[in-house]
DNA sequence: TTCTTCATGTAATTAGTTACATGATTGA
DNA sequence: TCAATCATGTAACTAATTACATGAAGAA
């Protein structure tokens, strides 16, 4: 019997939903867009294929029911899966990768005006005050007792505060380095760099 | 004439590079190494196909040549190219997208013990300290004058600082992370939360 | 009864990675 | 002269996204 295509991280991440309760792959979508979603960001469409690459592997199964006429799958994990996520949670897994296009424009804001760069700063800012915001709600709904899953708070608690200080971070640095591109004069690429600013970035990495 | 594949960000960032100077494709993947694979990373091949794209758009042009008796090809950017890049950076561009495969181990520990959770968050914290070490031996180069295109270190310092603050936020969180596992029972399942931390998380959220 | 949103899935396409192959250069 | 590393590229594969199609349920 040959074996199924290799899991990915991304099969051990629905398996993990899976742990926390049995579900249909819309409500996988649903849990996907309020929290794994943030740090493990995938389709609509792979959370209809993943499952199936579990119940291949017999880390998962899947009860076949309706609504209405439409077929609909309810996805449960098996003492197999309860093993083999354990198995993957013994490996410390990678480090967090980032894909930032906004920083990019940054970087490269000399091709551009400074205004760009100045309404890209803009646009980071206020993604990240969103996304706080959301995050924050959370949180509140947690301390009122209405978060879900509160039998798993302690854990969520850590995904969450992670978040937290990375849309604070990112709201910060967007302010200072607003503050640092209103000093610049109109064409970007003349801009020249006072050392001292060198000095106070290398201070604040002088934390290890 | 049909158009070739559209453009990508993956494509305006190598043409961002080639904006700073010709390039070969491998000096493109030295570049990529120490600077925008930090915030846009992507495979050596898709260094080698990218180019092809923008010479197709009439963005780039290549200059074949050799090593010896191997085939060697240096792009540069066109003026057209260039104006591409400015209207590029017109657009905002999308915030950070995070990947953070240790995160998800740590969201849904209760299906592990509590050594493979602290493991994973010695893991996150130490690649937090090295990146930082890269990232602060460049600063230390640009100080003492010894930077890659000291013309640009306006704009570098911006991305650079970036990275700077995001290694140190995520050494902190983990090491905050890590006091809280140290304080749950051998079952992180069986963890429980004191709201008091989840106050402490809101007030860490409070900054918009 | 009609519109909107919730819900369930498949098919086509593409972006990206891994694996491979091999020449050139340098230093032991 | 051999090994290691620098350098240049292609081919095969796969993970993931976008686009599409449509039924069910509830609100106006």
């Amino acid at each position: 019997m040959s074996r199924p295509p290799a899991l990915s991280t991304t099969s051990f991440a629905i398996l993990s939903l899976l742990a926390v309760s049995p579900f249909s792959t819309y409500e996988l979508a649903r849990q996907m867009d309020r929290s794994l979603g943030r740090f493990w960001p995938r389709a609509q469409s792979k959370l209809y294929e993943e499952p199936k690459k579990l119940v291949a592997h017999g880390l998962a199964v899947g009860e076949a029911g309706r609504t209405g006429r439409r077929p609909r799958t309810v996805y449960a994990i098996t003492p197999a899966g309860r093993a083999a996520l354990a198995g993957w949670l013994a490996e410390p897994g990678a480090g967090p990768q980032l894909e930032f296009e906004g920083l990019v424009k940054v970087a490269f804001a000399e091709n551009g005006s400074r205004a760009d760069a100045l309404d890209t700063l803009a646009a980071v800012r206020a993604w990240a005050v969103e996304r706080n915001a959301d995050n924050l709600a959370i949180a509140r709904a947690y301390r009122t007792g209405e978060g879900d899953y509160p039998g798993r708070a302690a854990q969520s608690v850590l995904a969450g505060a992670f978040l937290t200080d990375y849309y604070a971070m990112v709201a910060r640095w967007a302010e200072w380095a607003t503050t640092q591109v209103e000093g610049w004069p109109e064409q970007p690429a003349d801009a020249r760099l006072d050392p001292a600013v060198l000095d106070e970035v290398a201070r604040r990495a002088d934390w290890a």
